[in-house]
DNA sequence: ATTATCTATAGATCTATAGATAATGC
DNA sequence: ATTATCTATAGATCTATAGATAATGC
């Protein structure tokens, strides 16, 4: 992988720093989503992801072809994580289904707000909308029925229209993504506490009444 | 105001077209509405905001200081109804505290999504985090005091610990921010149904069981 | 020979200013 | 004379390519 060796192939970097143990790509991927989060892709050069990835401008240019294939790349790798755990909670008809969506809200928030970075903020960026990160937008519509098909199948969910099953689909879901944004506004709250909660939060938008699911609190 | 009489001191406008009844500023505030939130901020050049707003991109210079002033103006005007709307409500000490956290979610949700454009969104901008909005983020502070003031005035408001409170403010606040993502996802549905529903989930996060408080639905 | 990097730069922006111009007002 | 606009452009970027260079591999 390139990763391990003290020697390696190819010109020296112009700047060496101490290795960080990643590979190049995924030093770069890094840098992008801490410069993406923070000050936004449009406003993130070339030039400062290379730079904070160790290697100058042009050198990004060898692993990936822009911009565009950093974000979309940090994009997916929000999302697939989670769409593989819903699909096997929804497999999972053994356990009752408003504790499979608690624990699907649960990890989500986890997965959104635990990482270095805050790579959730990433959704809310108006570039993204472009038809340029129509893979994304596939994967996240899969999951966003796997939310769907979820609430449908609780007690709660079990009673509603399918235009209010939709609406509270949209809210359940708007709660765990517009999460980032809270969690923003406090980055101390312990991760794990809050997704909880959250958790909590989106069972009483569903309409199911119980509280703290897994025996906590 | 200068928006009255057909002719108009100052040399004529190159690209001339129908007038759309605004004084210039207010187009060139509209243009950039439009344009930040749907390309972003940082992605929206000078020229693109005057050309849209009919004028050359060096006039608008006459008007503004720059994409920065246009954005801080747009950003006040998003939250400082709502701050004047949430201290009447605080005053009013005759209602229920939980029928005004109601009222306020479902007003703050209509004039966020209510608008023509997806105004709400701006919030959403890692641009605005920087000092440069500071006037803005001090309004926005203050009504998330006046969402937990009212909300430590409910009833279940009242039995929650300080930790606890400041959590559910997050959450209600980050519900009601993040319903401009939702909005987003399905334009279609009438605001003032969604209003009421996000107001609803509002109140059930905050413990309140009560739904429909208007009398509606 | 192969590889990973570098330096240099052309071409395409984008912002903000300087100075000219075409209206109305008096 | 005053005003709102225009055209033109200097200076500052930023992206993506071309070609050179300094390592290891064989």
């Amino acid at each position: 992988m390139g990763t391990t060796s003290g020697r390696r192939v190819g010109r020296p970097r112009a700047a060496q720093r101490p290795d960080s143990g990643l590979a190049p790509r995924a030093e770069l991927l890094s840098a992008a989503a801490e410069l993406f989060t923070t000050r936004g892709y449009a406003a993130t050069t070339t030039r400062a992801v290379a730079e904070r990835a160790g290697m100058r401008q042009a050198s990004m240019y060898h692993y990936v072809s822009g911009k565009e294939e950093l974000l979309a790349a940090l994009l997916e790798s929000t999302v697939t994580p989670s769409l593989a755990y819903a699909r096997a909670l929804l497999a999972d008809d053994l356990r009752p289904a408003a504790d499979r969506l608690w624990e699907l809200c649960r990890t989500d928030v986890e997965l959104l707000c635990g990482g270095s970075h805050n790579l959730g903020g990433l959704y809310l960026l108006p570039e993204v909308r472009t038809e340029r990160f129509a893979g994304f937008h596939a994967v996240r519509a899969e999951l966003k029925d796997c939310y769907r098909q979820l609430l449908a199948a609780t007690a709660a969910g079990g009673t509603l229209a399918k235009s209010e099953l939709d609406l509270r689909t949209d809210l359940v879901f708007g709660l765990i993504e517009g999460v980032i944004l809270v969690h923003r506004s406090d980055p101390e709250r312990p991760v794990s506490d809050f997704a909880r909660a959250t958790a909590d939060a989106a069972l009483r938008i569903v309409g199911d009444g119980r509280d703290g699911r897994d025996g906590r609190d």
